[in-house]
DNA sequence: TGTCATCTGTCATCGACTGACATAAATTAC
DNA sequence: GTAATTTATGTCAGTCGATGACAGATGACA
């Protein structure tokens, strides 16, 4: 990797981490690009040319996990129901997290302050969550063998992701604390949910939603 | 109701109206505050002084069918379960869409239409959504009889509101679609979910945390 | 070393949003 | 009905996020 790549990863790094600092200290609203691009000592129109917004900044970690969450799941075996492997995923995430050098965790445990105290980063985060959806029912419905209009490859990825969001409480922000809420939510979900729920349906009665006949 | 209510009732009509127009025939970003101000003929400062900001006169619809929906729950009799209860708000608000007459029909309709096809309203929606979430929680654990940061009660409201989610896809906007689609999503879930799943759980060893005796 | 592609800073500009102040209108008191 | 009070609106000035255009600086490469 050449001297110009390196130096653009640490600039980039750089913003993250004054852009996080100064919105845990002054918080989100209250901080200016200007503020950032002078705490890493590059020109303010220089942020935008690394960041499309402010927003982003703040949630170019979160845009991370979901491009890993998905890359997780296409790497389960195909043996595991959509479900099973839905969850598999999650935990390779957080173990992941857990396993980060203590840098990477601190970025980790800033932007999550940061995120949950700011309504507006809450909206994008769930946006970027709404978006990467459609690309977990995409590869569940292909594991399905169903189309990814079908309501139930939706429907096991809405209420997958449902309980992955009901983990991200305000007051849980530490890995280990996560992945135990994750269990225990699972366990819940487990205990709720008829066995071969997530299994393909091959009645002939059952789907009269696509509307292909 | 005094001339001076009637008035600001007016113009707030004119102005959502005239927003959700030129959103839909310049797009959501192309749309200055000023062209929805000219439009109804007051100053750019005003329109400030009935919604927050551009976003808000956009999402002013949904949340107010958000809040109808925590109504709706907390109308519902308490001899039904809180999934039962859930859906039956949901169903009271499609019935009161189909209900109601062309111009607030009218105004639904391109409201979805916005929604749906711009990424930032669609991420405020989900905030809205979100917040919602919240009440919701509080109103079912009030039901259960637990705790609102006991797992079962956001599980449950996560579920729901995850298939609620699914009913919103952006080529379902006629509310009579809408209807179908959510009786189909339900069906769907009653055949997943284990009957009893949303009571009340008493074995000694589970949720010691009602501590009610 | 010189050429080329790319990164960066400066400048100008737009649009969302806010505070301060003055004016106009409706409500209330008399 | 008029005066006093409250409240809505317009005007103005200003901040901040974000973008396009251009020029200069810097790394890549023959």
């Amino acid at each position: 990797m050449g001297l110009r790549e390196r130096k653009k990863q640490r600039t980039r790094d750089a913003l993250i981490d004054a852009a996080l600092d100064l919105f845990l200290t002054r918080g989100y609203e209250a901080t200016t690009i200007d503020q950032i691009a002078a705490e890493v000592e590059v020109s303010p129109r220089t942020f935008f040319r690394y960041f499309a917004s402010k927003e982003d900044v703040a949630l170019s970690l979160t845009a991370d996990e979901q491009r890993m969450l998905l890359a997780e799941l296409v790497s389960r075996p195909e043996s595991e129901s959509p479900f099973t492997a839905l969850c598999q995923a999650m935990r390779s995430l957080l173990k992941m997290l857990r396993e980060a050098d203590d840098a990477e965790t601190g970025r980790y445990l800033r932007c999550q302050k940061v995120v949950h105290s700011t309504p507006a980063l809450l909206a994008g985060t769930m946006r970027l969550i709404k978006e990467n959806e459609r690309r977990l029912v995409a590869e569940v419905a292909r594991r399905l063998g169903a189309d990814p209009c079908d309501l139930q490859p939706q429907f096991i990825v809405a209420v997958f992701v449902s309980v992955a969001l009901a983990c991200f409480d305000e007051r849980t922000q530490d890995p280990a604390i996560l992945a135990r809420r994750l269990e225990d939510l699972l366990t819940l979900a487990e205990r709720s949910l008829c066995p071969g729920w997530d299994l393909p349906v091959r009645s002939a009665t059952a789907q009269p939603a696509t509307a292909a006949g």
